[in-house]
DNA sequence: TCATCTGATATTGTATACAATATTGCGTCC
DNA sequence: GGACGCAATATTGTATACAATATCAGATGA
């Protein structure tokens, strides 16, 4: 027997319905059921989440503010599709911005935080368990944003939250198969540099989980991949 | 003889309306035309810029992204204040990412770079002479945002190009009138020292340019002002 | 056979109408 | 006289209808 289908999301009866759709469109994205280039249409996402278009709408603007999704006029909303430069962008970014953050959090973290990060990695080793990588990888970006939440900047760490969101599209897009994901021991030696106060060394670690996630992607410059066609077929 | 009064805008005929009202509401806060606090009523707003609501609202939800205005649930949008702790995040967030983006404006940037800022800088000057401080201020923090574009950092742009705004509303809310803006010759001297490729140097200036700006506020902790009505006369 | 033009279609952009709810003034009761 | 409750009002939240425009298929001509 085959149940009716449902939109995959488990807040949609929350007071402000746009907030909710822009949250579950966000998870899909980050959890990789919703592939870089995906359009969006608006009537479909109406029909899906039973709202009209203009909350809908509401969502993808929210969206498209986090660069999670690109707008173009009378064409549509499509998932975005992040060029090399951009991703080597964010990950220099993100290795600017989290290490200093890991470093203050290592200076201000109380146990209950130390609580919350440890309870993040053992949900991620589930998932990993339960072979769920997307849920995987969305529960790890979660770990790097508490982080910055508890470094008390709450600025910067809406910064670094977008900068997570865009590179789940990075990752879904350059992540090199050969490369074992291999963040669980990086996650857990950061918990403990925190927990015990090691500034110096939570910096450290920070900077090399970026390069190491960094390098595993493949950011060369294909061959023609993201030209025009002109360009790449005339000649 | 007066005339019908007309919206305080020169781009409303723009293909994207919605962009145009959130541009020009921008710059009224910017400017400060547009105090700390004031509602911004959907109604009101629509009328003066000759547009439906829908936009009205879409312009709102951008700038609430922008953390320039306050989205209240059924109470409407006003413009934001940050508070006393925001304010300080706001300028440790930019005197970690700015003086590093100077440093590589420094090493990057052309000609046609130099004559942009030195540009801004003229133009600023102009409006002081007109006394116009707030389209001044504005031109101010496009210098900012125009150094992270010269840098080839576009992510790192958006970030400070919203620590810029709001910058806005803290010096509106925290500047001690008492301490003359002398930015003149800082945005100068950085000029220079990003013509000439003087990394360091370039570093260097922005960040004690943004530590004067940083101190020239009155961020002490108030005895009462933002604090609860109840705190405040309860005793 | 291929290129170009044109109109039919589908989708987005905008306006307006209706529903939900916070605010506020007034009346009543204690 | 003051506090509480209630209804009137104004404003925001959401849905829907209409307008504008990009896309695409088919026709027409060279």
């Amino acid at each position: 027997m085959s149940a009716t289908p449902r939109p995959f999301s488990n807040v949609l009866d929350r007071s402000n319905s746009g907030e909710a759709v822009a949250k579950a469109l966000s998870l899909a994205i980050h959890e990789h059921r919703l592939a870089p280039g995906t359009k969006l249409g608006e009537d479909d996402l109406a029909e899906i989440y039973g709202v009209s278009r203009t909350v809908v709408r509401a969502a993808l603007q929210s969206l498209a503010h986090l660069q999670l999704v690109d707008m173009r006029r009378h064409r549509g909303a499509f998932v975005a599709q992040p060029s090399l430069g951009e991703a080597q962008e964010v990950f220099e970014a993100r290795e600017l911005l989290e290490p200093r953050t890991a470093r203050m959090a290592a200076r201000s973290s109380t146990s209950s935080n130390i609580k919350s990060l440890q309870g993040h990695i053992v949900e991620e080793h589930a998932a990993l368990a339960a072979d769920d990588p997307g849920r995987a990888l969305n529960l790890s970006g979660l770990f790097h944003i508490e982080i910055a939440r508890i470094a008390g900047q709450a600025t910067i760490a809406g910064f670094i939250e977008t900068l997570v969101a865009r590179s789940s599209l990075i990752i879904a897009l350059y992540w090199r198969r050969e490369s074992a994901l291999c963040e669980k021991h990086a996650h857990h030696a950061l918990v403990q540099a925190i927990a015990e106060g090691q500034e110096q060394l939570a910096e450290e670690l920070m900077r090399s989980h970026l390069v190491d996630i960094h390098s595993a992607l493949d950011l060369r410059e294909r061959p023609a991949a993201a030209r025009s066609l002109k360009e790449a077929l005339m000649r």
